[in-house]
DNA sequence: CTTATGACTATGA
DNA sequence: TTCATAGCCATAA
């Protein structure tokens, strides 16, 4: 269940983000809902849940680990990118 | 066991 | 472009 998301989420290298859109796509579901709930059973203790972003590369409002303006800057740590308010899938959409 | 809600996404107005 | 509704699945009550 929520270890195949733990396992992608992990697998996201540094300065890039997946969307959730993504992730449900590699499990292989379409049910974009059961990434987001396995990231808030599992919080951030254990995975990197601020690369995972919505599918326009905003973030989770009131749900982040801290709220979404931390979660943005320490994707801004990762040397991710940001358009406005949302991150640049553009350029830092993960690819496999 | 059934009903309701939720870190979502796609489609329609 | 922004807001609202429908659909999918799991967890909580």
């Amino acid at each position: 269940m929520f270890a195949e998301v733990y396992q992608i989420v992990q697998r996201i290298p540094i300065g890039k983000v997946a969307t959730y859109g993504q992730i449900v796509r590699i499990l292989g579901t379409r049910d974009s809902r059961r990434v987001g709930h396995a990231l808030h059973a599992n919080k951030d203790r254990k995975v990197p849940c601020h690369r995972v972003v919505f599918a326009d590369g905003s973030l989770a409002p009131g749900y982040a680990f801290g709220g979404a303006k931390i979660q943005r800057l320490k994707l801004e740590s990762e040397g991710v990118k940001f358009k406005g308010n949302k991150v640049n899938l553009e350029r830092c959409r993960w690819s496999r």
